[in-house]
DNA sequence: ATGAAAGCGCTAACAG
DNA sequence: CTGTTAGCGCTTTCAT
């Protein structure tokens, strides 16, 4: 058996009602006896029963991290921001992976919502209702969706297709082509909105190539389509899809064709890709996560009137639509070389791509 | 405060450890009882406190998994297999990110030892000494990493390296490049130690290029001093690196000077980059992530003498250097289209493509 | 400032 | 088969 808080007291000689004083409220015993009590206990390698802790303080310690799927890039940077922020605050992350199965994503928070501080749940696929009926629905944000109620975080997806296509138009594009996602997705569904508010607003047309798996493969038939739909701009649902597209028009002998603009995880370093004005949404993700458990936290603890500073526009607020986490656009053009509008540049002026963009 | 074991007790007009036996132990009470204990507790919603009941059993439905860094994709799978055992087994994963920091590893270790059945520790960094002192060292699983007297799980890089240059070696190549990853990678050094081996039994040459971050972008140095070193094919630490390299070689417009051979993570589906000769090794991530899961419950439940059948070769024995995941040759060669040189392929015309964004 | 005692929700003997 | 009893390791009144 582990060394317990009795053996820490026997060795110590006080009560065991001092040692956990002298370990969690250091204020109410003797400088003395309390440095005497640390010293035994980190002798004696003690490390409190955070259990039989949370027994009686209803507090585990544990942050659930619902996830649809562990080996999706786009919840690894969150899942770090998350894991990052919760030891911070003296906290363990209880990872649940649903399989993008909603059914099992229920079961899952039920199973675990009694064993943990507070859930943050990812891409959740759950029905309002459900998600209102569990218990521990009080201590729950909602990461990458809104729900009536629910505190969320989330990315500003619609103002980053904005951004986007403001940015390609800056180049002189006015046909760009949008790869969407899984139908599902909802930030698939926020850059719609952007890139429809856009289009509605200017001259430039953007064209729904369809919706694609959100991997590499999905690359050359998106290149295909686009070539065909005789656009200047590509927009990809992520850099994954963005790379499969590159690939397909290397294949395919055309060099600089689009703009290649990529949104989505950001972590493949796309510019020594040298795609010419290859373009990157820089998607928050790790800062986000740690928004979640801040959001969390916050609620569970201080439940008092939030002042809503500190934080800024980081963390959304518990209403719906509140503040969102801003997606910046990053141009990562290193080896761009200049675009002809109308035709393609030529193969073999290479030394003029070197010159970073702008 | 949530539903307890007393409520539904109360409900069902029985006493607590009716409840408890009709829950846990079926067998131990009357059906019509149990029935009607199980209605109750449905219909209330009950779900037993588990730091309650580990308080006493001793165990805590948690695994531990330490990685040192969430986002890096090869634990991914890893991560994934883990998670998905687990939960199979009636367990939770406590998710452990190191940061890859040694310190905050033992650290993170010393602290969740308590409050996991057991461990699994991906790549761990920690010393021989440190790893056996600690409380827990009992119930822990390596993953990735040899250290006599942990049981643990490995994939056969060795063998890996070995059946890939066989596999060059088949195809002609004589002068094969490695271009390796992080000096303190176990599979780097095993692989290395696979490719010392075939180049003593061989007259093949394997060139050293180095060690390189494992990231995309060492694909470009990589390819212009696998060119210069006149080798006729690669091997690249992993799958992003091998992108990186394709991406450059392209740049640099040779089509078809290497064979790729690429190992790592294998969820990019190389196949559509079409290069061609392009060689995968297909690692069995999550496979082992759920070896390491069983290896662990096992060794803690029944710790009878284990027969070490059952799993076969897949689990490794609490040996070091026992058995190994065997890692597997892919060939994805599919796509070597022949290429039409210069120009591209004629645009059809697309109806559904060119539907406006509205 | 410290100790004694009660009890968190649950399981595991021990009776009946 | 079921109820009663005794804790698991810890925090927290309530005394002292």
């Amino acid at each position: 058996m582990a060394v317990t808080i009795r053996d820490v007291a026997r060795h110590a000689e006080v009560s065991i009602a001092t040692v956990s004083r002298a370990l969690s409220a250091p204020d109410l015993v003797a400088e003395q006896t309390r440095a005497r009590v640390v010293a035994v206990a980190r002798e004696l390698g003690y490390e409190p029963n955070r259990a039989a802790r949370s027994l009686i303080t209803g507090r585990t310690g544990f942050i659930g991290a619902v996830v649809p799927d562990v080996a999706n890039p786009f919840f690894l940077g969150a899942l770090r921001g998350i894991q990052g922020a919760a030891r911070e605050h003296g906290h363990h992350v209880l990872l649940a992976d649903t399989a993008e199965d909603p059914v099992a994503e229920a079961e899952l928070i039920n199973s675990i919502s009694r064993q943990v501080d507070g859930m943050i749940l990812l891409s959740s696929r759950l029905s309002v209702a459900r998600l209102r009926e569990f218990p521990g629905a009080g201590r729950t944000v909602l990461f990458n969706r809104v729900l009536p109620g629910f505190p969320a975080v989330l990315l500003d997806s619609a103002d980053g297709a904005r951004q986007l296509v403001a940015h390609l138009a800056a180049l002189g594009h006015r046909r760009i082509a949008y790869a969407g996602g899984p139908r599902e997705s909802f930030a698939d569904a926020e850059r719609r909105r952007g890139l429809a508010k856009v289009c509605q607003d200017t001259d430039i047309r953007v064209i729904d190539l369809g919706a694609f798996p959100p991997v590499f493969s999905s690359g050359a038939r998106i290149a295909d389509l686009a070539l065909e739909a005789r656009v200047t701009a590509v927009i990809a649902y992520n850099d994954l899809v963005a790379l499969g597209v590159i690939a397909r028009l290397r294949d395919r002998r055309i060099d600089v064709p689009v703009d290649m603009s990529v949104t989505g995880f950001d972590d493949i370093p796309m510019a020594s890709m040298s795609a010419p004005r290859l373009t990157t949404m820089s998607v928050p993700l790790e800062q986000a996560g740690r928004a979640a458990v801040e959001l969390l936290l916050r609620q569970s603890e201080g439940n008092g009137a939030g002042n809503g500073s500190g934080s800024g526009n980081l963390i959304s607020d518990p209403q719906p639509r509140g503040r969102l986490l801003p997606v910046r656009l990053v141009v990562r053009s290193s080896t761009a070389a200049p675009r002809r509008p109308g035709g393609w540049t030529s193969r073999g002026s290479r030394e003029a791509a070197d010159t970073p963009h702008k």
